[in-house]
DNA sequence: GTAACCACCGTACTATAGTACGGAGTCAAG
DNA sequence: CTTGACTCCGTACTATAGTACGGTGGTTAC
């Protein structure tokens, strides 16, 4: 496949696929000595939507680039990649913990807004504090609202 | 509360604090007309401490603006709040899926290391492709994991 | 053979999210 | 009344992640 023909599958333009070769991301293709065009195997598009579908999770390149590298060569052992898979792993279930407990703060928040008249904690941060009010001090109903 | 105060317990900077006000996450506080100097109410601590959370999880500062604007004025009724929670609440959810996915394939990733040895499939997008080969164009026998 | 199209390269520009800097004012302690 | 800590402001700089630009060369279609 030609730079394009990748570009166009993986939904990107053909300058990222290039930044993406010189940040180490995608690696540096074939290119036959006569025509001098990157080649490209097809497996390449699925590793650059695995790029942006993880950048959409909040990884940055560089740590994706650590998703990426979690791959052994056939002459060393696994060791040290079972390890990072697993640090990742965990690091992976925080995140989702974090979006779930975003998740039942929005339901809150849904919860206390019926969809019609007037609620008195209607706020995104105030739901937090329902949905959380364990350990934390209580507030009255005081409010300096600016 | 002092700016730096405010920055301390929330943990970023005090250039930082400012830098969310000219971006509108975090409204202007009251200056006393004698001091001049900005003066939180506590509940800005865990306003900041929310925005350094969303991040994390993969929302631009816009994306949490939005989510922070989710509050209801006293005087409007909620049902537009209530739609763009649900909205917001449905986005969560698909990243929660989409990280649940990343997590099974580590788990096959960890599972085909055993942490010694050399295995035939090592990758990250090898694991991949072992866990996802429904809908797909499939290459072998389907294997019904997990 | 020349136009249209793609690819090549390096460089420059953009947006986002801060971070640092420099000069000036405020305030409490010594 | 000076020193030091803190604040103010605007501007400039940084890192990340691209995106665009401009010039050159190869391939194909007419």
């Amino acid at each position: 496949m030609r730079i394009s023909e990748v570009a166009k599958s993986a939904g990107v333009g053909v300058e990222t696929i290039r930044f993406y070769e010189r940040k180490g991301l995608v690696k540096q293709p074939i290119r036959p000595a006569d025509s001098g065009f990157r080649t490209y195997p097809p497996e390449v598009v699925s590793r650059i939507r695995f790029v942006r579908e993880a950048q959409e999770l909040g990884f940055s390149l560089r740590e994706i680039e650590d998703l990426l590298s979690l791959k052994a060569d056939p002459h060393t052992d696994c060791s040290s990649v079972r390890n990072r898979a697993l640090k990742k792993r965990d690091e992976v279930n925080a995140k989702i913990k974090r979006l779930k407990a975003l998740q039942r703060t929005l339901t809150t928040l849904i919860a206390a807004c019926p969809g019609k008249g007037v609620t008195s904690y209607c706020s995104i941060l105030d739901a937090l504090e329902q949905g959380n009010n364990s350990g934390q001090k209580r507030k009255s109903t005081n409010s300096s609202e600016r």
